[in-house]
DNA sequence: CGAGGCCGTCAAGAATAATCAACGAAGCCT
DNA sequence: AGGCTTCGTTGATTATTCTTGACGGCCTCG
C-alpha cells in the first residue's frame, strides 16, 4: 500500500532528516546516541532514512538519549540552515536622523523581545567545554577583537563587524582564542533577568 | 520485553489521552476521526487506551483528520480540564485605591500580553457554525445580557459578571441567543493588529 | 419489545518496525 | 601497507502495530 502521502514539501525533511540534523548539531553518532537511549544503531539508520516511521516510544526512548522533548523536537525551527553568521557588511542599516545610525543583526523583527549585554573576553576566556544550552534566542556583534563561536555543528571565528544570531536551544560556546581583548555586543531573549 | 517505562507523571495523559482529549474537544467519535484519517478505528481505539505507540505516519494521519500538526500536538497545554469558565464570585478581585477595583479574569499572570475589546452581539448575533480558530488565547466578560459561549466540547450560557478564559486554537463559538442586546468586554493575545 | 444505528472495545491475522549480526568505506596509528 | 577502530548501511529474524470482522452496551424509533 502507498503509505506515504505526505506533503513533501518538508523536503529532505521529514521526521528521519530532522532527527538527524538534530543528532548531528548536539554531535552525536548514530551509534553513540544509540547506545545513550538504548537502542540499536540500525533503527536509527533506518528512521533517518525515512525508510521506516518510528512509534512514538521509540521516537521519545531516542529522543531521551539526547536530550530533547518530543514537543521540542517538533516545534524546533530546522530552517534550511538558518543562516547563523552574518558578514559585517550583510548588516542591513537602519538610519535614525542624520548622526545616527542602527545596524539590525538578523532578518526582520519576528516577535522576539530582545535584551541587549556589552561583553569582555579577556584572553584565553571560555564559557567551558560543556555547551551553553537555554531557552530563547541570542545574537551578539563582535566590536573589537576575534571570538571564537561554536553554534551546534557550525564553528566560525568572527572579527569585529561580524556578528551571530541562533536559537539558544542549540548548545553553544564562546572562546577567545587570541591574545587581545575581546568586545562583543549581545542581545538574548527572552529578557532574564 | 516490557516496552513501556515511560514517566507515568503525564497521568491519564500520555500519548493515547493526549489524542483522546483532543478528538473529544474536536467533538469527534472514534469511527468519525478513523473515516476522515484514513485509518480504522480500532486502531484509534487501541491508541487512546496506550496499548501500543502508534508510529509517527499513523499518528500524522489521524491529525490530518481533525486536523493538527505534530507539533501543535506536542505542544498543546492539556491541564487538567484547565478551567475555562469563571463565575461572578471566582473573580479574583484585586483593590486599586478606594474607588477603584479590577477583576481579575484566569489565573496568575503567565506570559500573556494580553489586548482588550468592548463588544455588542444583537440578538440572533452568531460568530457561524464553522467554529472560529486561531494562535494565542482569549477571555472576557459578559457585562450586559446573555451570551452562550462554546468551547470544544464545552457550552454555557453566561450572563452578566460570568467570563471566559480558554486557548484560541480550541474551536469556539459565540452566539446570542437572547432577545436583548449583549456586551462583553473580551481580550486576545497575542495583539493581534 | 425488537430492529436499527452508533458507540467503544477486543481477538486473530496481515503489515510494519526493531534487533541482531555482518559488510564496505574511511580514518589513524605503528 | 597492514591492523585496528569507528562510521553508516543492509538482510533476515523477532517484536510491535494496524486491519479486519465481530461483540456487548446504549440510545431511538416504530
Amino acid at each position: 500500500m502507498a503509505a506515504l502521502e505526505q506533503s513533501e514539501a518538508e523536503a529532505a525533511e521529514g521526521v528521519g532528516g530532522r532527527l538527524r540534523q538534530v543528532r548531528q548539531i548536539f554531535g552525536l553518532t548514530q551509534r553513540e546516541l544509540a547506545r545513550r537511549a538504548g537502542v540499536t544503531n540500525g533503527a536509527i539508520s533506518l528512521i533517518e532514512q525515512n525508510r521506516v516511521s518510528p512509534s512514538i516510544s521509540s521516537l521519545k526512548k531516542i529522543l531521551d538519549g539526547i536530550p530533547m522533548s518530543l514537543a521540542e523536537f517538533f516545534t524546533l525551527d530546522l530552517s534550511p540552515s538558518e543562516s547563523v553568521f552574518f558578514l559585517a557588511g550583510e548588516l542591513t542599516e537602519i538610519a535614525f536622523g542624520e548622526r545616527i545610525s542602527f545596524r539590525m543583526v538578523g532578518r526582520r523583527v519576528k516577535t522576539c523581545s530582545l535584551q541587549m549585554l556589552h561583553e569582555t573576553y579577556q584572553p584565553g576566556a571560555d564559557t567551558g567545554e560543556a555547551m551553553l544550552r537555554h531557552e530563547g534566542e541570542e545574537a551578539g556583534v563582535v566590536t573589537r577583537g576575534r571570538l571564537l563561536v561554536t553554534v551546534g555543528d557550525q564553528e566560525r571565528l568572527l572579527g569585529p563587524g561580524d556578528a551571530y544570531y541562533f536559537r539558544s536551544q542549540i548548545p553553544h560556546r564562546f572562546r577567545n582564542c587570541s591574545e587581545e581583548p575581546c568586545e562583543v555586543v549581545s542581545a538574548n531573549s527572552p529578557p532574564s533577568f
